[in-house]
Parts: structure tokens; C-alpha cells; sequence
DNA sequence: TAATTATAGAACAAGTTGTTCGGAAATGCT
DNA sequence: AGCATTTCCGAACAACTTGTTCTATAATTA
């Protein structure tokens, strides 16, 4: 039921899509240089994706998708069953960090929001079930996200897990100011 | 020496920029249509701008330079010395209102991340000043920003201030936890 | 093997972009 | 008001990009 070629093809197109961001950006990349990078013919590739941003959607979902695994997936991993804030951020961070280019691309850009905007969503879903109210979880979120995009442009300078720790340790301050007033 | 139809053109054209966003959206919009509606010839317009690209870098400019504004200068402001984070972003989020329906185009189109960008920068550089370090400044803002673009995107649901009241309790949480460790 | 399904590649219409050019009009200065 | 300068219009244009359609070929499945 499920043909090889299709598999094939979109992987294709998806990996040319990668590096071609990484080589010329989102804006100036054609369809016609992801059909000569992919080895796709042109039909085929409108059979597949939606025109280019219909390719950029498929990559930043596979790349979220790992991004926002739980960590407690890897292997080599410890179980606790309690959610550590700390080890998920550093997860998040180092499988950011495998498409450092195509990601930096996406950024830097301009092109587009669409990372930005996956990544959002994912990091809103995980803390919203650590915090007492919607907003709170908002504010986390940006703050993450920014703490995210911000590592990107800088070139991936700082340790994943020292900036992980620093993150943790402001918004803890945020989850306890909380406590005080209930407004 | 300054030409009045210079400003009158770049007027024209950013007053029919910004109507073309709340219609069609960023992505949709074409430079015959901006032509069209500033009523503004060709040759004229590709000698002031460039593209439509050139057209947003402009009207953000526009928009960010009152929405980053010292609350302190506008009329009827008390003005103490002391910085007054909540009037600050009370005061921000009323100027992003006033272009609500840009606004929300150039957010929800996810055409560009420009105006997420300039509110960054501008955001950050104030922020920087009311913390000790540059990691919580970029907390801060992601934070900020965040909750500005929520705001938009829930078409401006809250009370302004209750929303700027809100920012300010916990951004008071964060600043207050980083004394407890100096990391 | 036979039927089905995906692909390559060319050809195509339609639309967009940015530039160039000559004449017309507005503006600034005296 | 008069004149030189600057800006504007509008059309025409080449170059490029997009997305569709078609046919023959090749791969996959059952």
C-alpha cells in the first residue's frame, strides 16, 4: 500500500530544502533549485508540497517533532516520573542545535515565522500543565522561545545545559512570585 | 530643499500599505495593488522603496517608533523620574491598538517576523536597563513580547492595563529571585 | 507476470518584478 | 511671477517565477 517512492521523494525534497536554506536562504531559494538539488521532477514535486512554503511546513514539523519530545524518551535516560524543567529545555535545546543551520537560516532571514511559531506552540502545551494560569504559562513561553532564538543568532556560544539551568532558575522565581497574589 | 511630494509619496504609499495588509495580508498583496491604491506611479515608487519588502521595514519603523516611546512623554504623564515598568508597557500595548488591524495582518499572515523583530529590539533595550544582567533582560523581553503578540492574536481581548498589571507581577518575580544566586 | 502507481521532463499560460525613458507637472528659490 | 530643478506618471519591456498539463518511462505491489 504505502510505495517506497513516495517516502523517498519527500525525504529528498526535504533534505535539499535544508541545505539550500542553509546556502541561500528561504527568500532567495526557488523551486526550481530544490527540483535540481532534489533530482525531482517538477510534477512531481507539486504532487507532493504545496509550492515551497508547503515544504518549509513539513521541515520545521520534523524538526519540532524531535525538539519537543519528552526527554525522558532517550535512551540513557533516568525515569523519575517527576517532570525536570531543567532536562527538558537542555533536551530541547540540543536537538535545536542538530539543525543549526537550517535553523539559523530560518531565523536570521527573516523569512518566515514558521519555526517560531511551531516552537511556541510545543513549549506553550509542555508548561502550561506546570503553571496555576494561562498567562503565566504565556510568559514562560516567551520567554523561552526568546531564550531559544536568541542561542541561534549567538551561534550556539553557550553550554545547552548552563543555559537550560539559567532559564530554570528565573522561572522558578516566576512560579513562586505567583504565590503571592492570586490576581 | 525638502521636496513635499517626497513625504507625500511614502505617505500615500505606507497609508495604502498598511489598508492592503488588513485586506489581503502581507503574502497576498502585490506591488500593482500598493501602486493602485497609493496611486502612485511605477518608476515612482521603486525610487523610494525598495519592493514591498522595503514598503514593511518603513511601516514598522513607523509603527515601533511611537509604540517605543517613553510613556513620559506623552501629554497628561506624570513624570516622577523613576521608571514606572507598568505605565511603560500599558503605554505600549495602547500605541500597538491604535494599528490593530496592521498589526494582527503582519502576526497572523506570519508574512514576517519584522515587527516581532523590531519590538524585540526595542523591548530588550529597555529592559536592559532596569536588570542586572543581559540573560534577564532577554527573559524579560521574550516575555514581553509574547504577551503583546497573544494579545494581538486574541484580538485584543484583555483591559490594557490589567494585561500590563499582570506582565509586571511576574517580571517582579524574576528580578527578585535572581538576588537569591548571582549566576 | 500484470496492473497499478509514481516519476521525469518538456511545454505552457499567467502573473510578478524591477528597470528605462520621455513628457508633464509640481516645487523651491529669487 | 518667472525659471531652474526635481519629482512624478505611465507605458513598455525583459527576465524570471510559478503552477498546470501531458506523455512516455520506470518502479512497486500483489
Amino acid at each position: 500500500m504505502a510505495d517506497r517512492r513516495v517516502a523517498r521523494t519527500e525525504a529528498a525534497v526535504i533534505d535539499a530544502f535544508e541545505r539550500l536554506l542553509d546556502e541561500k536562504g528561504y527568500a532567495r531559494m526557488t523551486v526550481q533549485e530544490i527540483l535540481d538539488a532534489a533530482n525531482v521532477g517538477r510534477a512531481t514535486f507539486y504532487a507532493h508540497f504545496q509550492g515551497k512554503e508547503g515544504v518549509m511546513e513539513a521541515f520545521v514539523e520534523s524538526v519540532i517533532e524531535h525538539v519537543a519530545a519528552p526527554a525522558d524518551a532517550e535512551p540513557g535516560h533516568d525515569f523519575t516520573g517527576r517532570w525536570d524543567m531543567a532536562a527538558q529545555v537542555e533536551h530541547a535545546l540540543r536537538h535545536v542545535a542538530e539543525h543549526r543551520h537550517a535553523v539559523r537560516a530560518l531565523l536570521v532571514g527573516g523569512g518566515s515565522s514558521e519555526f517560531v511559531g511551531a516552537l511556541r506552540e510545543a513549549a506553550f502545551a509542555r508548561l502550561r500543565q506546570a503553571t496555576r494560569d494561562d498567562y503565566e504559562a504565556r510568559f514562560l513561553t516567551g520567554a523561552l522561545v526568546e531564550t531559544v532564538v536568541r542561542w541561534v543568532e549567538t551561534d550556539f556560544n553557550e553550554d545547552p545545559r548552563q543555559l537550560a539551568s539559567s532559564y530554570t532558575a528565573l522561572a522558578k522565581g516566576v512560579r513562586e512570585s505567583g504565590h503571592e497574589q492570586k490576581a
